[in-house]
DNA sequence: GCGACAG
DNA sequence: ATCTTGTCGC
């Protein structure tokens, strides 16, 4: 997979003020709004050979880190099946700054769909997508470079508030994820939704995720087919399986 | 100066 | 993200 729009490919060597500048012109063009050439309601782990073709095509992101290196890996699914694995090793320009993740792993997640032969239908990125102080997380930075729906799935909030008390919810749970001050979006814009996607019958002490649309979803449909995406785990399993190749990756590198 | 921050 | 053993509980 290519960019589709390269002036919009994230390049580690701006200042920051250019890398804001972009940030909010990925955001004019990033549509919040399903925009989707399959039915979200297919998406699904279940690997029933009958429907198995009509599964949409979903791949999973995720990186590991070795010295200054990123290994950014990525397992495409279709139903329960996995289609598709590859990464790619890259070296890192730049260090992690808050709101500016996709500077930093941008270009080694690019690297990595050069790699991948399939097209998905839709991507699930390790990080936000709409929930982002200028509204282009790394999934709606990617995605619009890529032209693909996708979705972001974080493990900890970046910004913005929760509509609810997050402590203790059962599995299923799901609130609203609004834009504050910190946000440049009128107050109160929903951006995402804080999903349980795990939780243990007695002890509640797993945090849920954070589900915000990277481009051509809704909020909505992004936790919907997160929702639809989760096994027995916490992480959806496009997620969790980029996840483990990662570190398979990883470990061959030492 | 204070607070707050994906991976 | 990463450095890391055992350990509590489903």
């Amino acid at each position: 997979m290519t960019p589709v729009r390269p002036e919009f490919v994230p390049d580690p060597s701006q200042s920051r003020e250019e890398m804001e500048a972009l940030q909010r012109r990925v955001a004019e063009v990033a549509r919040f709004e399903d925009d989707v050439d399959f039915d979200p309601a297919a998406v699904s782990l279940s690997t029933d050979a009958t429907l198995t073709g009509e599964r949409p095509l979903v791949a999973g992101v995720d990186q590991a880190f070795l010295d200054g290196r990123a290994i950014s890996a990525i397992v495409c699914l279709r139903g329960g099946n996995v289609v598709e694995r590859t990464h790619a090793v890259t070296e890192l320009e730049i260090p992690y700054i808050p709101g500016l993740l996709s500077f930093r792993e941008g270009g080694p997640i690019l690297a990595a769909f050069e790699a991948l032969e399939a097209d998905p239908d839709l991507v699930v990125f390790d990080g936000s997508g709409h929930i982002h102080f200028r509204q282009a997380g790394l999934a709606t930075h990617l995605g619009v470079v890529l032209d693909v729906p996708s979705v972001g799935v974080a493990k900890n909030l970046l910004c913005g508030r929760v509509d609810a008390d997050v402590e203790g919810r059962p599995a299923g749970w799901r609130a609203p994820v609004l834009a504050d001050d910190d946000v440049d979006a009128p107050d109160g814009t929903l951006l995402g939704y804080a999903y349980q996607s795990r939780q243990y019958d007695s002890n509640p002490v797993i945090n849920p995720l954070y589900v915000s649309p990277g481009h051509r979803t809704s909020a909505e449909t992004a936790v919907d087919v997160v929702e639809r995406l989760c096994g027995g785990y916490k992480l959806p399993e496009p997620t969790r399986l980029a996840d483990v190749h990662a570190d398979e990756c990883k470990t061959a590198l030492e």
